[in-house]
DNA sequence: TGACAAATACCAACCGGTTGGTATGTTCAA
DNA sequence: TTGAACATACCAACCGGTTGGTATTTGTCA
């Protein structure tokens, strides 16, 4: 392992906040390497392109995501049902401090690249769907042990919980802060919960 | 009234199109020129800087959503739940098309915007908010005819409205398509119907 | 009504700074 | 001695914005 942080380590990380901030299309090359304290040329030695430095950052998010959920507490929990609803009281608890630390990387850059940088894209989806599947593994596992089914799936309820995340950000980013954010996840939980609350074959 | 479309509101329909599809700081002010056969000098005889273009392209926006709505069929009938429902339905039939022709200016921008552009990002907020609360206010009337309440507001589920479309905008270009935005409308129509299902007093 | 000045709408050429990217070193551990 | 990890200097294209100008519309008053 490495002791002090390499250049690419430290771009990544960079990357993460900066583009989080301003958004990739406004965030330079030159933006990336002063925050990182590294030089253009590091930079280009290892990343061919601006683009293909979006698609790493977008590879570590999803990685440090990853490392963040899977250790959180609430995956301790036995019922799959616990589990979900702990990973929604989860997500609300971490919506602190500055917006460009809570929000998503990926959801931003997905806005700026879906038309033009297929490849950004891509990671992006790549990024939220492996997250959802983590959620949806959880959903299908209650809906078996209660019972539940509906006209929707495990899948759709689990791209629909990161949906509302998604749409959360961006309202906490209009008005400045996490507030709203808070409220959407709440209405989120409620839904949850009221799902499960119901007897099979119940709703249409 | 003008017969010929003068160069601000061809600039003004271009940069709808154009922002959508590439975000504001890929479009250059050139790009917008391009888009809308308007030479630069045009531009910037009428709005002195692109930021300029984007506030009075927020504004545009929500007015043309204001129109689109506000003549909409389910605007006429007169329960307020049906005209909520009305509304979600409307907001589902209207995904059709390129990403582009369906999703959200202001949503897109504020992203792009929150942390660099105050005047970009409240416009988005006033229109976002403005939008919100027409939904709110059927909402509102909703709660005060069947008598329901709960630990929420009118105007948090208002919010929540928008949050979810703008969410499954985000999912819709990750995956480019609108499949998953309906699933997700779909999932918030339900959540509504079970709100307004725990207590009616008058149903049909 | 018509003459005419002022205001508005629009245009091509241009400007200095910034952009993503490259060419050519230098450092240092194996 | 080699090659990966950096650094310095540089570039052509593009960026938002300005310039000095012309065409068109509009307001005013004899």
């Amino acid at each position: 392992m490495n002791e002090k942080p390499t250049a690419r380590a430290k771009l990544l990380d960079a990357a993460l906040q900066v583009i989080r901030a301003r958004g990739y299309s406004a965030t330079s090359v030159d933006d990336l390497c002063r925050a990182a304290d590294v030089t253009k040329g590091g930079f280009f030695h290892h990343f061919k392109s601006k683009e293909d430095l979006a698609i790493a950052a977008a590879g570590h998010f999803s990685t440090m995501a990853e490392g963040l959920f899977s250790t959180a507490p609430y995956r301790a929990l036995e019922d799959p049902l616990d589990r979900l609803l702990g990973y929604i009281d989860f997500r609300r608890a971490i919506l602190k401090g500055a917006l460009p630390d809570f929000t998503c990387l990926l959801g931003t850059m997905v806005q700026e690249t879906y038309d033009s940088h297929p490849g950004i894209c891509a990671a992006c989806e790549r990024g939220i769907s492996a997250h959802a599947a983590t959620v949806e593994a959880d959903i299908a596992a209650a809906m078996a042990k209660y019972g539940v089914s509906g006209p929707w799936t495990a899948e759709s309820l689990g791209l629909y919980t990161q949906a509302v995340l998604q749409g959360a950000f961006i309202l906490a980013k209009a008005k400045q802060g996490p507030a709203i954010a808070e409220d959407c996840v709440d209405h989120l939980r409620r839904y949850i919960k009221m799902i499960f609350a119901a007897r099979p074959l119940q709703q249409h």
